[in-house]
DNA sequence: GAATTTTTTGGCACGGAGTGCCTGTTTGGC
DNA sequence: GCCAAACAGGCACTCCGTGCCAAAAAATTC
């Protein structure tokens, strides 16, 4: 973390920044072990002496062996949505969601978070892993509502009116969409960033819903 | 089961619609034990109990304690899906969709499955309970997916192009978020049917999304 | 209908997941 | 240096989930 930064009033506290490295750092080191041995064979004791701690000390950081990935997933999720609220407000909802996420993943690939590579071969696990396939889901839904102020926010409504949870919701779904095709390496699909645009362009086009 | 079935090419065997009247009832006592004793009381032991069979039993038919409540989630939205197949052509997708989920509702009120208000208990109980949460948003994962083939079909599309599984993905998620509204006792939803409707209006709108 | 094969069920033992409780260790203010 | 509060770790225990083998039940064959 090189970033300086400072207090601020909406800002975490240091001490909860710290928990949350450590909870994105024992992420990682999951990652790693699930890739290399499986979910299965990786045991969360595996995962705490890998982190350089005791078992006890992973569980008050994490509630449960299949949460461990949520921080990763999270994060991804989490700066798509904060670079959401930093788009020009001129810009339209689907074009300002595509712009952020653009954003969020160009500058992922060169700072912290998850690496594109990693994130494919992870949820390429999913199928035949039910405590994945519920993380990935389980963050998805969190985003959700991450969403819902922001959006609210753009269109000056309330978050929890109806179209704007709607509007959450269907653009969160495009994406979660677009990923799990670019994840099974679908033929039409190049890159993540493109499979996004193009579900977030049908969504805005009204899709087969609005014909 | 009081229903006159001939075998029929597509059907399922005795022997598997057997499991699936054991895996729903099942998925009923541990329902209400659930809602009597909460999640964490109820051990797999007294689930497997009051259904009558050995603990070893119960893994025979459940993978693990958190999917007990897949085949009652499951079945109300598998319905919906069926009686979406039957919905008449000319029907345009939101009509057929807003209409099979009034049969849906309406029919399992007086027959099998899940009624209302245990299903609203369940929901509020997710709050709080990721295990549940995870359930529920897993079950409406694979409704995505049972979705696909059907609105292919009515729209004359393959079932893995990218707007049919948005559609799916769209109608899902209002139909999702209709009944998380409907869960919680939002003010201005009066029914689960009410509730959808709302939401798959809104959508086929377009809502916010494509002004 | 008796014998046999196949499927289903249950008991047992075992390892991993997750937690309450208590003891050490660090942190930070004085 | 002293004290308090937060954090880490060890231990014991319960529950989850599974491999393995034996008993029971169901289907099949003669």
């Amino acid at each position: 973390m090189t970033t300086t930064a400072r207090r601020g009033p909406g800002r975490p506290s240091l001490t909860e920044r710290r928990r949350e490295d450590t909870r994105t750092e024992v992420s990682r080191v999951a990652a790693r072990l699930f890739t290399e041995r499986g979910y299965d064979a990786t045991t969360v004791e595996d995962i705490a002496a890998g982190s350089g701690m005791a078992l006890r000390t992973f569980y008050r950081y994490f509630r449960a062996k299949e949460e461990t990935l949520a921080p990763l997933f999270a994060a991804a999720t989490r700066d798509w949505v904060d670079r959401l609220a930093d788009c020009p407000p001129e810009l339209g909802l689907v074009d300002a969601l595509l712009a952020a996420y653009r954003a969020s993943v160009r500058h992922s690939r060169v700072t912290n978070g998850i690496d594109e590579a990693q994130l494919r071969a992870l949820l390429r696990m999913m199928e035949g892993h039910p405590a994945f396939r519920a993380t990935w889901l389980v963050v998805h839904r969190d985003s959700e509502d991450q969403l819902r102020p922001v959006i609210a926010a753009r269109v000056g409504a309330a978050p929890d009116d109806l179209a704007v949870r709607l509007a959450a919701g269907t653009a969160n779904t495009a994406v979660r969409i677009a990923m799990e095709r670019w994840a099974v390496g679908e033929a039409s699909v190049r890159s993540a960033e493109e499979a996004v645009a193009q579900a977030l362009r049908e969504v805005a086009s009204g899709g087969l819903l609005a014909p």
